[in-house]
DNA sequence: TCGAGATAGTTTCCTTGTCAATTAAAGGAG
DNA sequence: CTCCTTTAATTGACAAGGAAACTATCTCGA
């Protein structure tokens, strides 16, 4: 009967904690999407090429951080909502380019809202000061760890 | 030509930040994690079981935060690669067990240690002081916000 | 004690992502 | 110019979780 060797709790990873906020925080922006008939991958393409001109799949892959085919799966169900048009690259024959339909473009001022007022439900948990310090230290980590996604301009 | 109204900035919420960090520590975790043929979800549930009782699939569930159906196939995973058994409850003849076989403790020693790493590879990007902060922060949150998940014991 | 309802797990279907294979079009070396 | 290689996007197979239907068992009230 050999005794267990000791192993470090959960709880003593500050990624966990980070897990966890991070996880309530999107759980709960999820909902108030689905109320809008909207997931969240769906809210942050339509987020990324709001006031933007039409834009090439491979680009939206890299600043989203996805692969390219869920791309096109995620364009296929915002085109299927008539959200997003998909139109060939006059320059490129192999290319493309994604745009929001007029739908989509008024759609999004509305799921800003609900990010708004989601973060805003979260984050008023702590006072100014320990959002700013909050704040400080998530963007230091990026910077030092070069946690960066490639920005689409 | 109506011009698109103003939208806020993704990166002006915290949410966004939090969940950027977040995903590299888990991306970065899972990678290590996959050199060992287990995923995320897999160690979790592992480590909930370490030096546990046979644990019925239902309390894994709920300390886990995923649904039963979920559990039961991660429990499937694990059962496929020998680190985990399932038996019937002999109290109950609804209920089963779940417990870590003797591969499957022998392994968790070690991908504690991977955790451990990963944890450290992150937030030694902080001074002491600051990881302290931030898990302050991140801890006030969770008790403000009731982010709770149940505990196993 | 027996029938109704609650409970434990599993299974099925759906969603959404990755990875690898595939198709089509560019582009460059000879 | 003609291959050969690279690049863009899509497609198909698979992974992993949720919701709800389903099965088996338990429990309690009359």
């Amino acid at each position: 009967m050999t005794p267990t060797p000791p192993v470090s709790e959960l709880t003593t990873h500050l990624g966990f904690w980070l897990r966890m906020v991070s996880n309530h925080v999107s759980h709960a922006f999820a909902a108030r999407l689905a109320d809008k008939g909207v997931t969240v991958a769906e809210w942050s393409l339509m987020r990324a090429l709001y006031d933007r001109e039409p834009t090439p799949p491979s680009r939206l892959a890299d600043a989203m951080g996805l692969t390219r085919g869920a791309v096109t799966k995620l364009a296929d169900r915002l085109i299927g909502k008539a959200l997003l048009a998909r139109r060939p690259s006059e320059a490129d024959g192999r290319a493309q380019t994604l745009a929001l339909t007029a739908a989509g473009v008024a759609l999004v001022p509305e799921l800003a809202a609900l990010a708004d007022r989601n973060d805003a439900a979260f984050f008023d948990l702590l006072t100014a000061e320990e959002r700013q310090t909050l704040r400080d230290l998530l963007m230091r980590m990026v910077e030092r760890g070069r946690m960066t996604t490639p920005p689409l301009d």
